[in-house]
DNA sequence: TAGTGGTCTAGACCACGGG
DNA sequence: CCGTGGTCTAGACCACTAT
């Protein structure tokens, strides 16, 4: 890496700063190896510490970079290919798709997953937690939320609780005939919940998964999927490992 | 909108703010509305102004806010549902999508692009720009690399220069038999071309969208399109339409 | 306890957009 | 020209992790 140039361009320092540092840790960093702190990176290039970690923020963003309070910053592996639904149309919790349940709640859901389902704002719906994990890695979190109509032989013995009770009703779910579903991504940033999940702070950018599942000719299921933004590459179809890499921006300027 | 108060939680003062004024856009603002400017909603809230710049940071990242330097900020409009490879799968130039193309330039493009068409190093390739316009506005940029054996028949007569050029590639290109493709979505950050062409600054999020086209046995084309993150959200299936809103976050706690 | 990244402050100046 | 958001500085303190 560098020393300490930074001539003045029209550009803004903290843009330049991370062309610089991208370019560096192509050439001259492995992955999971660990960048001096902010300090000493900032002092080197001769930038306030907040300019530098602006550079950082993006790197973070784009994949590059992971940081973590307490321990330091260090390169990130290329994103992880996360399929997202692979081969046509099926219930969720049906085969090993990465997917853990982890509990399960009835009540009434927020006035946004009402709206998508088209339930009455006094219908009662199971809302499952679930987790996906790729590479022993936590990359998802989500809410499934049914309809409580669409479960209607959910009985109270085979769902005490928790983990159980979440798999009783996905269960219940699948004995249905799914007619269809659609999907949407969108860009969002993480709940205290999902941060936590997720092993990130709040607010961390997160990709959105929506999914609505189509049951007797209305919305059965409603999945809101939310994906690590840093660390994960959605794929759609049925080549969810190829190689793509040296991500986005590489096209740069 | 409140007025001064804040205690002293022991959750991070912007993400307290965030949370307060994403409240106050529900209740008390209409979309289009300009907020009061940085520094006096600083004052108002009775935190300095990079620390209320954090918080209108997060908003703008979840379509909440739209922010134009000489001007303000203001209320933004829910997101725009843009369809992604609708309706099966399709050469790209076909029927009227919202696509424009712009130009056209022929030679060896980056060492990712090369990898992901699994081309040659030194093979010509097509890279064919274009926009795509939705609800007024250009919410995507796309390069689309053709290498210049899926497209052998192309005549410089049919082809002169800029959109003309562009329009003759991938008229070329659709005469294939379009055997399969695959499609991956993640973060990124836009480029200082993307940016202008996307009306943002360098850095902005930007979904990316990166297609292979197969025909003859192998990748045939990938385009690569960015997509502005604040503004859109990408569908997939045939309800490009539904209103889904009040967006990410909403289940917050 | 020492060192890291995360938050926050109170300023300054710049670049852009619209009168 | 003025007002806006965008960039940048030089500090301070906090929260977390590893030792």
């Amino acid at each position: 890496m560098g020393t300490t140039q930074l001539e003045s361009v029209p550009e803004p320092k903290y843009w330049h700063l991370r062309t610089v540092l991208s370019e560096a840790l192509d050439s001259e960093f492995a992955v999971g190896e660990i960048l001096p702190n902010e300090r000493d990176l900032a002092a080197r290039f001769g930038v306030a510490r907040a300019t530098l970690r602006q550079a950082l923020e993006q790197l973070e963003l784009e994949g590059r970079l992971q940081r973590r309070r307490g321990v330091g910053t260090t390169v990130a592996p290329p994103r992880v290919g996360v399929a997202v639904g692979a081969s046509g149309q099926a219930w969720p919790g049906t085969g090993d798709d990465g997917w853990k349940a982890v509990d399960s709640t009835l009540g009434v859901p927020s006035a946004a997953v009402v709206r998508i389902l088209e339930t009455g704002a006094e219908e009662p719906v199971h809302t499952v937690r679930r987790s996906r994990v790729s590479h022993g890695q936590t990359v998802a979190a989500e809410l499934l939320h049914i309809p409580a109509a669409s479960v209607p032989d959910l009985s109270a013995i085979d769902a005490p609780t928790g983990a159980t009770r979440a798999r009783a009703v996905l269960r219940e779910l699948q004995r249905l005939t799914l007619e269809g579903q659609d999907r949407a991504v969108e860009l969002g940033s993480a709940n205290t919940d999902d941060a936590k999940e997720l092993d990130r702070l709040p607010g961390a950018p997160v990709l959105v998964v929506t999914t609505r599942f189509f049951a007797a000719g209305r919305a059965a299921a409603v999945s809101v999927a939310t994906y690590r933004a840093d660390t994960c590459r959605l794929t759609f179809g049925d080549s969810g490992n190829v190689e793509i890499h040296e991500g986005p921006e590489s096209r740069a300027s």
